[in-house]
DNA sequence: ACCTGAACACCGTTCAAGT
DNA sequence: ACCTGAACACCGTTCAAGT
């Protein structure tokens, strides 16, 4: 047994079974193991979080700092980051709560390059970022029950995947508006 | 005893220790009574939750319809949404994962309404509702663990208010531009 | 009707003990 | 070093019993 072990364990339990299903005593005995075995390589439950926030966020896209099309640029990673999160529910939920939303502080430099490099200045190149941020885990979040039936229509129709392109776009449109307007 | 009781216990655990000091026995102890005393009001835990959701919802602002300045109107209710749930800590992360949002059918329509007033399409009238109810949302959970400590800098000095600002902004100004050209 | 007390099936976790 | 087993302090909740 490792941490991998541990880890892949963990992140098959939340694809399965969601947030909720991610117990100590579950990942132990996904491994044939004894609870208490799993404390010899983790500390504790919030220390497995943090590798599983971690290694989700690892294999999220790089916010390349274009100057030419930035909006396709945000566009292609907000829906992306979407998709990836919608595999493991409630994971989304988890992290909109952690400091910077569970973003480590190197992505979140990127993410601020790529703004200033888009236009926006360096005083409001944060405030931007963090909105886009918000929006996308928000969006997560809500769709986060919805992970077990993604057909589910919601009101007059219309299905999850209506809501996000609106919202990408609303705010795409919305940050170039205020970049233009200089504030 | 009463339900009022139990509901106002509730409500006041998590004003004071967030969502995660919420429990049966916490409100069983809060009222000097044994766990078992609340079962007698309530059917679990989840009809509870229900309660209080709809305690603080109900003193939610209405969303007039208004032709002459629903900008200010939106900018307005997004903002005393935001202020109103900062104070229960963690409320707003749990509401979010609910079937719309935890917002009962009635105030949906509403709000659905105040946009098809504002000019928008009746086809895309929910996504704007549900675009603006998701950041404010989203924006709610990323401030949960900042309600004990509310001035609390963050990146480059910049504060909560800071980010709702801006945020607010950008979806009030993106909402516009969607509805000006049609779609 | 209203409340208690013991108990059960879950958690995360400590601590002592085994190999 | 690596793992087990018993135990503790929490959960939500069932069930039988008291008034």
């Amino acid at each position: 047994m490792s941490v991998e072990d541990i880890l892949s364990a963990a992140l098959g339990l939340v694809r399965r079974e969601g947030m909720h299903g991610l117990t100590m005593r579950a990942v132990a005995a996904e491994l044939g193991v004894t609870p208490m075995a799993v404390y010899h390589y983790v500390e504790d439950k919030d220390h497995l979080l943090r590798m599983v926030v971690e290694r989700i966020s690892a294999g999220w896209p790089l916010l390349q700092p274009v100057a030419d099309d930035w909006e396709a640029e945000l566009h292609w990673f907000l829906v992306t980051l979407w998709e990836d999160l919608a595999r493991y529910p409630g994971l989304g939920a988890y992290m909109i709560e952690l400091p910077t939303m569970g973003v480590d502080p190197e992505k979140l430099r990127d993410g601020i390059k790529f703004f200033e490099s888009a236009g926006f200045h360096p005083s409001v190149a944060p405030l931007a970022w963090s909105f886009a941020l918000t929006y996308i885990h928000g969006r997560i979040s809500v769709d986060a029950h919805l992970a077990h039936t993604p057909d589910a229509p919601r009101l007059e129709g219309l299905h999850a995947q209506d809501y996000v392109n609106y919202g990408v776009d609303a705010v795409i449109v919305g940050l170039r508006e205020l970049r233009d307007r200089g504030n």
